[in-house]
DNA sequence: CTGAAAGCGCTTACAG
DNA sequence: CTGAAAGCGCTTACAG
């Protein structure tokens, strides 16, 4: 292992002293050109690289920003972490991601985590962690998708009781009077909000939820064959289904194509790849996730830049891109 | 801002020595079970975070692996970053990650930043860069996908030119005797390798490369629903698709689409969501990011727990996964 | 089992 | 324009 060069190593060789050779690195005006020159030739002779860690100690912040979301494999955060991730590095900021994977301890270790390497920044899709312990620590913070519990800060997010009334209406004008529906926890705010709408749109149009067709707290990664298979042979099937989620899509496309019922008007939340190439298209809300993570790492330098407002909402609009499945009418019973 | 606790307020707090409370946040043996458990209520009294950065540069690495992928928001290589954050973060290793986004002045940035930042390793998927510098560096690497230029390192990868030979093999088998073909830059070494294994196919069974339907050099962000209209319009069409790659796979089949033109063969050489659910289904070969990401990741932690022996290289397993669209005979024309 | 000193490689005042 | 000293918050030998 060959050693790493230090300023002092730079300072030596070009025989001046490791302050100036700081300056230089530092683009410090205040060195004559002369002497810069000299010094930028050695350090690119011996190689020198400077020591970040050394660096941060010093200066107090680690020039890193910590994100942390359920899943970096789904398409939808992938995104939402690659538009961040293109944002920062612009500006010489690394990312540091982690997946909670809807884990508690796993969530809490991230972020303390962060809190202990001294980033500069955090964007956060919150779960169940109380963040009450982020008033005693001054790190600029924005959430997205849903509030934090017990704190209050910014927020980046969907109207998610909205987009659960849009999509129900949705169906609702195509004739629809019986909706299945399909959600993981509730206690997922996004999750329980989108529900509320749901039932909201439902209540407005007179028409009853039935718990025969409605599924909650379902695990997203389960397969759907079965179930849907099911619903669809009762004797009153759903004649519409509303999926709140681009995992439980999926699965109820693959499910619907395998049993070949592709009559069933569909209607996704999230956008997914090839939802627009499927036969039939698929119906979706639209809200890009790239919107989400443009807007909270917007905020988020904002906040480092030293803006002191207090939190602030907002939230990323949403509208129905109708493709097919969406506009499909409810079968009329003879 | 409220001022961070440190190991000397600790010390202080507790009437002992600053060393004797890092021994106690190092779990070391040697302190007694009185003065430990009084150092450890201390502690938590305070909210003590140990800070990271001051350890980092006392030991002399930072307990991050840094990974460098052309894009996060492809869903190969987000699941692929899943892989080894899981990995990681279990061992309680922080995970950076860059897009190059195919730039090389990006890639050089992000590899330059983790060797400033002392990363215990680093995974990369290279693309141009020369990376004869990391001689001087002894940051344990294992690269993916291709290997690196000028710098003989770990790899790991698929054999893309077996996967060619195989895909088009699979083609000719059902009766395909002109395929088209679409690929991206053939700088890249994937790239290139999947081309020549399907001209070597092509030659064996003494099938000529037509330009006419053959395409290379192609930015995966174009669309393609013009190229296909046009090609399947030929007097002399082509009667199957040969995509070795995701991004272009999704384009084919949402053009094929539009045109309702899905009688003609297609394979992939990558899978992709949904590829199983559409109608018909996509036939591809079957090499998991996933497995890709767990191989490398594997292997990072072999070389940084110390392992000397010489690079070696891995190569992930293909097979054709066979759904349909890879199946459908060619059109004899009358 | 416990502690005082030195040092990791930088940057921050302070002086000249 | 240039430099000597102190210190960021830890851990590493070394001593007792």
């Amino acid at each position: 292992m060959n050693k790493r060069v230090r300023l002092v190593d730079v300072a030596e060789a070009s025989k001046t002293s490791i302050k100036t050779v700081s300056r230089v690195l530092n683009n410090d005006e205040r060195v004559s050109d002369e002497t810069r020159e000299r010094v930028q030739k050695i350090m690119n002779d011996l190689g020198y690289q400077v020591d970040i860690i050394a660096r941060s100690l010093r200066t107090g912040v680690d020039k890193v920003i910590g994100v942390v979301i359920p899943k970096i494999g789904d398409p939808f955060f992938a995104e939402l972490v690659e538009e961040i991730a293109e944002f920062a590095i612009e500006r010489g900021i690394s990312v540091i991601v982690g997946s909670t994977h809807g884990r508690l301890e796993r969530e809490n270790e991230l972020v303390q985590g962060f809190i202990q390497r001294r980033v500069m920044g955090m964007i956060i899709a919150p779960q169940e962690l109380n963040y009450a312990f982020l008033k005693k620590v001054s790190i600029p913070t924005v959430f997205i998708d849903r509030a934090p519990n017990k704190f209050k800060g910014d927020l980046v997010r969907v109207d998610d009781e909205f987009g659960g009334k849009l999509a129900t209406n949705h169906l609702i004008k195509f004739g629809h009077k019986r909706i299945a529906y399909f959600a993981d926890s509730l206690k997922i705010r996004s999750t329980e909000l989108r529900y509320k709408g749901f039932k909201e749109a439902l209540e407005v149009a007179k028409l009853k939820l039935d718990k025969e067709i409605t599924f909650v707290n379902l695990n997203p990664a389960k397969n759907l064959d079965a179930t849907i298979a099911k619903i669809l042979n009762l004797e009153n099937p759903p004649t519409a289904i509303f999926s709140p989620k681009a995992e439980f899509s999926i699965s109820i496309v693959s499910a619907m194509h395998k049993i070949k019922r592709t009559d069933v008007a569909l209607i996704s939340f999230d956008d997914f790849t090839l939802a627009s190439s499927i036969q039939p298209s698929i119906t979706v809300l639209d809200h890009s996730a790239r919107e989400i993570g443009r807007e909270s790492v917007r905020r988020l330098f904002e906040k480092i830049d030293g803006s002191e407002d207090k939190p602030k909402e907002y939230i990323i609009g949403l509208n129905v891109i109708e493709r097919g499945s969406g506009e499909l009418r409810a079968k009329v019973k003879l």
